[in-house]
RNA sequence: UGGGGAUUCGUCUAGCGGUAGGACAACAGACUCUGAAUCUGUAAGCAUAGGUUCGAUUCCUAUAUCCCCAGCCA
């Protein structure tokens, strides 16, 4: 899968620019707007955009933020996509820009436009503006204040700029065409007056530039050959041109693919931003979040997700994929990097009545069966041991293989045991205990007669195992396609058991070296990651559960 | 009802006039000291209707369905 070739229209489109002599090197950009948290749907551009450079010897990428409305935005959101495209693997050297680096050059381009006849200050309040657009099936009106001279609209441009005028007071617009069928092309906005200071360029600017004139603007001073949108844009792409073309610079490309959507969770800024504002999660990175710094936290690899962007693929279509494809990226590539633990979520007291009482073996256990250099450790072993409470079944059903009264199982690099007694809570009636035997010939796991056990348990010793908080967390939404439209009440969509803590698991004592960032396979239950924000204390162990194993018994179970 | 875009197995995707292929998901089986992994197999698709052609998923014409656009957001 590694080495299979990246391939889609926008490949094929730099490939052929290249070929012809259209373009001698390529110039890509990732642009993100400082408002919120890089999610799964960015980390698609990313990968577009960022893996272009990384393909062709003579293409690059820069990271521009695209700052242009200071009221939403702000540093904290810079740091953070910074920390999160970086994590993915992909570098942008020096070239780090801010649209704000440009505004006096876009001012510039403001004054060039008024010069040529192509732009005027429109002192329409917002409501009259908004009346003289028009409909999507009528055309618009011409402002009164469409014809003023040259002279007044530069002298009020100026105004506006020294900050003499009200915010909502004037805007300054291109001169275009009221009645184009195409909306953006009615006389759009360049900017508005707004009294908010700026995280970059603090108060120096009351006026800022909008989305349209600004950002193929600042791709064409980055001269950005391959400028690579989602298809939203696709109707701003003729006022992307004319923008480039009455100004006569730098002709960059604007190219739009489909938004990439996963399934079982909520995507958009918007909603994203609700759930953390309305605390309905702990923040941009708790691990339920679809956002890069959750995934991370969640225990996710980059690579897994690079993975996950390249199988999906760029396309012109609107997508949805099967957060399936993406758990499916990630244990492929867990079950080849993470080490292997016993650990014991939910414990049962089992005792061997014939291992002798202060007995400890050593046992030799492999750190990863997928990978003979990872070694070997050591796990304690006597004759109170924890296992599971889904690992016994007083009465089972048909098909259950594991622990029953009477039954010989392995325990995991251990010994076979066999279930001679139940110890049940007089009152509750619950399972408070499990008596076995072992059979000392069977050390390590294998019988020298030859006979076999239809499973193997996980266990660890009572005695040494350690203590440690463990989180569950399940997927976001319970539907595939939650339903956010507006109106809807967010916290109606949300999986009520996207949590679940476990206080007191028991892990084997090698699991206390544990460091962040590592993933590690529970074995049987799925894998796990130190949780890098709660766990900064040795003596209190926090993990995440990344993704279970896949369960095909739990299946079965749920389809009966 | 204006403009723009999309439509291939459940999902994602290949196809560029000549047997519709892959991945994930599903199902069945093999193997197994993780009911994992691995392996094998099964089922499943060109939105519809016309036309052009020896031959159409591909070209043409309609139709249908879905998505985007009326921020001084990006």
């Amino acid at each position: 899968m590694e080495d299979r070739i990246n391939r889609d229209f926008i490949r094929d489109i730099v490939k052929e620019d290249l070929a012809s002599g259209k373009h001698e090197s390529i110039t890509t950009r990732f642009p993100p707007e400082p408002n919120g948290y890089l999610h799964i749907g960015h980390a698609a551009s990313i990968c577009l955009n960022f893996g272009i450079a990384e393909e062709n010897d003579s293409a690059t990428c820069n990271l521009r933020f695209d700052d242009t409305n200071p009221s939403k935005e702000n540093t904290e959101f810079v740091e953070a996509i910074k920390e999160d495209i970086k994590w993915l693997g992909f570098n942008w050297d020096e070239r780090e820009y801010f649209a704000s680096d440009y505004f006096e050059k876009l001012y510039g381009f403001a004054v060039t436009l008024i010069e040529k006849g192509k732009a005027y200050v429109d002192s329409q309040n917002q409501e009259e503006i908004r009346e003289n657009r028009g409909t999507l099936t009528h055309p618009g009106n011409d402002s009164p204040y469409r014809s003023r001279s040259v002279q007044e609209n530069i002298a009020l441009l100026k105004e506006m700029r020294a900050g003499k005028h009200e915010p909502g007071s004037h805007v300054l617009r291109a001169k275009i065409d009221m009645s184009s069928p195409n909306l953006n092309m009615r006389d759009p906005v360049m900017y508005r007056i707004l009294d908010t200071p700026h995280h970059r360029t603090g108060n120096t600017w009351p006026i800022y530039p909008m989305y349209d004139f600004a950002h193929g603007l600042s791709d064409s001073i980055e001269e950005v050959t391959h400028s690579l949108c989602t298809m939203e844009y696709e109707d701003h792409r003729p006022l992307y041109d004319w923008f480039i073309n009455e100004l006569k610079v730098f002709k960059s490309r604007q190219i739009e693919f489909g938004k990439i959507f996963l399934s079982h969770t909520i995507l958009s800024k918007r909603n994203l931003t609700k759930l953390v504002e309305n605390n309905l999660v702990t923040g941009w990175n708790d691990p339920r979040m679809p956002t890069i710094s959750g995934m991370r936290r969640l225990g996710y690899s980059a690579h897994s997700i690079r993975e996950f962007c390249q199988r999906v693929s760029i396309t012109r279509r609107w997508n949805t994929a099967e957060i399936e494809l993406l758990e499916h990226c990630l244990r492929e590539d867990l079950n080849k990097k993470a080490h292997r633990a016993l650990a014991v979520l939910k414990p049962l007291k089992l005792v061997i009545e014939n291992y002798p009482e202060n007995q400890v073996e050593y046992l030799e256990a492999s750190n990863n069966p997928q990978d003979d250099s990872s070694g070997i450790r050591k796990i304690p072993f006597s004759r109170e041991l924890y296992i599971e409470q889904d690992d016994f079944m007083e009465t089972p059903p048909k098909r259950f293989f594991r622990l029953t009264p009477g039954r010989e199982v392995r325990l995991r690099y251990g010994y076979f045991i066999t279930c001679k007694e139940v110890i049940k809570d007089p009152v509750t009636n619950d399972i408070m205990e499990i008596r076995c035997t072992y059979d000392p010939d069977t050390r390590g796991g294998n019988a020298p007669d030859g006979r076999k056990v239809k499973s193997t348990i996980h266990w660890v010793s009572a005695n040494h195992a350690i203590d440690a908080e463990v989180r569950l967390y399940e997927r976001l939404c319970l539907d595939p396609e939650p339903d956010i439209s507006d109106g809807k009440n967010l916290e109606s969509v949300l999986n009520p058991n996207s949590l679940e803590v476990i206080n007191s698991a028991k892990l084997e004592p090698s699991l206390k070296e544990s460091t962040s960032g590592n993933p590690i396979q529970f074995e049987r239950l799925g894998y796990f990651c130190l949780d890098s924000e709660d766990s900064k204390d040795k003596d209190n162990l926090v993990f995440n559960r990344t993704v279970s194993l896949r369960d095909s018994w739990a299946k079965t179970q749920s389809s009966n």
